[in-house]
DNA sequence: ACAGATTATGAATCTGATTCACATAGTGAG
DNA sequence: CTCACTATGTGAATCAGATTCATAATCTGT
């Protein structure tokens, strides 16, 4: 009885081994010359062992992003508790995405990589669920920021269901992310500080959807010092974060 | 020398004739099956050949997504000459960004995936700046409008420069593209008809930055007959346009 | 201490992109 | 028309690297 347990145990501590070797390596040379055989080597496992965890070698890039998940939700939760209106939350939200997307960079090209219906379709089924559990108190914890603001009448009246509307947020992020990241075909139309970029059209997405109280889009002041406020009031405690370069103040009244 | 401009020209064409092929089986197969042996032969070339126009299989892949810009421009240009105000003809945009989608899933499949950074890194230097040059007039007819907007006093004022605030709307509907073609994480978070939202979070952001004239978000009414409009006026002549598919009337007053 | 079950191993296999030595065709001078 | 030369096309051979699977090693309960 207690030897299975053991084993299993075991066999799960094995696999955390696999991927934090596996997340150096990525970060060592790179998405690109991350190899199975070479993560064997250096595990000092074989091949085939790697094999019995993951069936694809995309099957472990997903096991490994959604490594990465608990501590982006660990961010959206201190935006999550923090004593704020819901649009201050929503900008927390914002501000927890590209502060880890800052720090993890990798963790985004990752994220692209599988996501891609190409490399997609390499990914156990198994692994696929564990994935989206992983992520659903994560939409949990974003979604009822939402469902909040509804009901206390934070938003003005809208057809929309909370996902729906959190939606609308998380594609203005996810394309900002992609855009930021893509490769190749943006290279002329790059911007100098695409978060406070964002930053600016998602006021503008909150002051359409009449979700209060308002801020006037040319205040770039007011938005600075909102920044600064979730700087200060929520992710201080956490070292080593850079909202200065993330959002750096605007000069001249300019973004 | 005209033998040299006639075999150029022939270059050319049996690129383009590759290309064609290309597509062909990629509509047939899909991107994962596309193989460049299997295209030779299809082609009756050999892959020797195939190699002295494409440096590698990405960049071949690039050359392909780039020669469907030209398609999509078409729709662009329709929109960018309708005589309607500088905000009708932003959602014209969006509407003909989703009817490409429609039409052609697998470029966006494509797109994706030749933008992921370790995808990206397969491609030449030249193939790259061709791909730029070739969505220049896209980028160009669409900020076009963006700047018209701003000097006749169509948007409130705003610090943005027009790059920047077409970056929102770009960013936003490709946000929405990712989520419709992620594989896997979004399963939970599917939407019945993404892009009729997509047109609502735009209206959103539109009225957010007070680009005139407003649109009520809850009169889903009157942004169906937009859509409507911009199809008959628009987009009629074009065959095979189904916008019913991708705005669906809304039903009972909710999306 | 042993049979049987479970798990680990890594050499061998397989897939498919890429290369390159050679074959072929085109060119232009004499 | 022929020949030397150049440019282009060919596809078998090479290479990279993921994946498999027959075998070895280890563990378990008796």
């Amino acid at each position: 009885m207690s030897t299975k347990k053991r084993r299993q145990r075991e066999f799960v501590e094995r696999e955390s081994r696999i991927l934090a070797k596996a997340w150096e390596l990525l970060e060592r040379d790179g998405l690109l010359k991350l190899q199975m055989s070479r993560l064997a080597e250096e595990c000092e496992y074989s091949v085939g062992t790697l094999y019995h965890h993951f069936s694809s070698k995309e099957d472990m890039l997903l096991a490994l992003a959604t490594e990465q998940v608990s501590e982006r939700l660990r961010l959206f939760e201190k935006v999550a508790q923090w004593q704020a209106n819901t649009r201050d939350r929503m900008i927390g939200f914002l501000f927890a995405d590209a502060l880890f997307a800052r720090r993890e960079p990798l963790f985004f090209h990752l994220q692209q990589y599988i996501t891609t219906p190409v490399i997609a379709a390499a990914i156990s089924e198994e692994r696929r669920q564990l994935a989206i559990e992983a992520h659903r108190p994560l939409a949990e914890l974003f979604l009822s920021v939402v469902e909040e603001a509804q009901s206390n009448g934070d938003l003005g009246n809208t057809t929309l269901s909370p996902l729906q509307l959190g939606l609308g947020l998380w594609a203005l992020a996810e394309g900002m992310h992609t855009l930021v990241h893509a490769e190749g075909l943006s290279e002329p139309y790059k911007v100098s500080s695409p978060y406070s970029l964002l930053l600016n059209h998602c006021h503008a997405w909150l002051n359409g959807h009449e979700w209060r109280p308002l801020y006037p889009l040319n205040d770039l002041q007011a938005q600075a010092e909102l920044i600064d406020r979730v700087r200060r009031e929520v992710f201080d405690v956490i070292p080593g974060v850079d909202a200065g370069v993330l959002f750096p103040q605007p000069a001249q009244g300019a973004l």
